[in-house]
DNA sequence: TTCTAAACGAGACGGTACGTCCTGTCTTACC
DNA sequence: GGTAAGACAGGACGTACCGTCTCGTTTAGAA
């Protein structure tokens, strides 16, 4: 019945692309998640319903994009984490950076939204892990792997694992508001984390 | 006219009230969080949509009370965690447990519907801090003290980091999809937790 | 099912009574029939609304009663037409002050209010005829008579029809608005029905 | 957002319309003014209740309008009254058929529904004046004008009061069920105007 | 350069659910 | 047993969005 027809990217507007993404943003900067609509983000877009209908499959999905917008702007291989040769020192510098990032209200709404979207979307977490995700981890790994080069852990060490267990209880602390995420906390994840996988 | 009028509690039917809890976990067992509705609740309950609103401010509120009646016919003081003496034993054993509910199909649905809710509602989520989490973390802390007690863990370490630690983790992987939840990864969990807490 | 009790009426609550009546008559007169509302009335008049299901049977019963009130202290067989000896002066005295009455904005609420009532109820209606139509009714034909008498109208004359013909055009201007309800329209309404009447 | 958009009448659906009135007739029969709902008449019509908002301000318009529906197909200006020359027999013929329509029980219900309208309404009353009433006002006066040519009425008569005394009484006693609309009502009626407006 | 097909803005459509209001019944506690 | 108070099941209100579906109007690639 629906001719399932696959809308030809060439002739996307780039135009209208970028009004729905920025549109989205603000919204969710204005009001969360929960308040944003197709409507709302078409309306202050400037754009028909259907021009967001036409590509993107789920309000989620155009949620997930407008932050891959952002963060395409900055990437490039070229995320890297300070390497001083003092793993644990490096590790709280960046670990407070995230930490501050949460606490941080301005935030605090979009990256709440965010995970709203990958709670009830598999699909959509799934490209969080490969597309967002994976390049972040992957520098810190790179990081923990020159620790362990230079005798700082375990060589044997379970990386994924390692990093889940600096910041799973950061995100889970964020996510429920079980307690502040101050600079202690950050350190303290830290020099047990480490103290776990010592050489 | 009557605005802000506060219902009468001591009138308050526990027959319908009974009926939204059920009605509501019945709901999200078959549909999930998002595909909840008042309208649905209400007709399902046999309910008017009124006596809904007239005792919860949301629905993630029933939503987050159709659970509390499920634990509070189970609860009572009576949480406990075995203690065998053997701290690492005893915590693998709930940990493998926990993960095994985690990867059970029928809790994903209820659980994810918890979440949410608690997600989006800071005053939900404190509820369910003082009256879900609270007691089964005493029990836990119960259970890390004894091990204190026994010279098995540091007995100046932070118990609400040691849980953090313990379960952040696993509840990172199963809310954002990021890898199995396997004995093997509870075992790790407990092993490398415990060696970061070591006397 | 329902037991179908009649309320033992020498127990009623004058004081009630009083007060749904009054507060009817006000939410009238503040915004007309339509949104008049059981609820509104028992709320004004801090009574159950129990009380007011108990003595009347429909909404509209409670307005027509709200208004019997009113002219119960007015009444007594104590109405009477002027009677000079001159008819037309006289029904024109008298149709005037119809007019003025229906043209008054203060009267047009409670007034189309009434008139709602009877026209979807029939049993009202039958009250109306009886109780607040007939005696100002027979007051207007024992004019009229007096008139047969003095040879001022056909002494064969259908005086309901002669009624009629002087009032309901007035009424159907003023229901429909179709036109002015000034002096000289009242004036043209006598002249011409008693020259229909002419003995 | 967008309030207070006036909607564009090129694009509106010309089947939902007639579904909508047709429903509206039709309910109406079934049950009168009052029990009509616009939930109703969307869900007989299968039309989304956006859809009678968007294009009606009111239901009593909605009532309106699925009257008018049915004279425009009867309309043109095709309304003519019989000149058989004698102007008395010509009225009786059109009153005595208009109380009778009145005293149709098929008809009461929708004139009924239709006056209840007019009566809360002086928007809708305007438009039935110049819509409804006005056409065939101007008909009836056309035939009294033919009769004051041929001296069989006053010239010098005011024809909305001749109207207005021919067919308020009629319209009073349905209204009110003041009395029955017999033929012989409608011959009265009709004699004692002319005599009225006798030349 | 013109043609043509797709994307576009706009927004009406059939629907679902919202949160509020009111109906008429029922229950509780007081008088 | 009448009453004030008010909870209850039910259902309509008018609004907000959903996702689909035309409308004309650009617009960009192929002819």
């Amino acid at each position: 019945m629906t001719t399932d027809r696959t809308p030809d990217r060439s002739r996307r507007s780039e135009r209208s692309r970028q009004a729905i993404l920025a549109a989205t943003r603000e919204l969710i900067a204005e009001s969360g998640y929960a308040k944003v609509s197709i409507e709302a983000i078409a309306a202050r877009a400037g754009v028909g319903k259907q021009t967001i209908y036409r590509w993107w499959p789920s309000k989620g999905a155009v949620i997930f994009d407008s932050f891959l917008a952002l963060s395409e702007s900055a990437d490039g291989a070229g995320i890297e984490l300070p390497d001083t040769g003092d793993l644990a020192a490096d590790l709280k510098l960046v670990l407070r950076a995230t930490a501050a990032e949460f606490a941080d209200p301005e935030f605090e709404r979009p990256i709440r939204a965010l995970n709203s979207a990958l709670i009830h979307d598999p699909e959509l977490a799934a490209r969080y892990r490969e597309t967002l995700a994976h390049p972040v981890d992957e520098a810190k790994k790179a990081r923990l792997r020159s620790a362990q080069e230079s005798g700082q852990l375990d060589p044997t060490a379970d990386l994924d694992l390692v990093l889940e267990m600096l910041y799973a209880p950061l995100f889970q602390r964020w996510l429920l508001r079980t307690g502040p995420l101050t600079d202690e906390y950050a350190d303290a994840l830290v020099e047990n984390t480490l103290r776990a996988f010592r050489p």
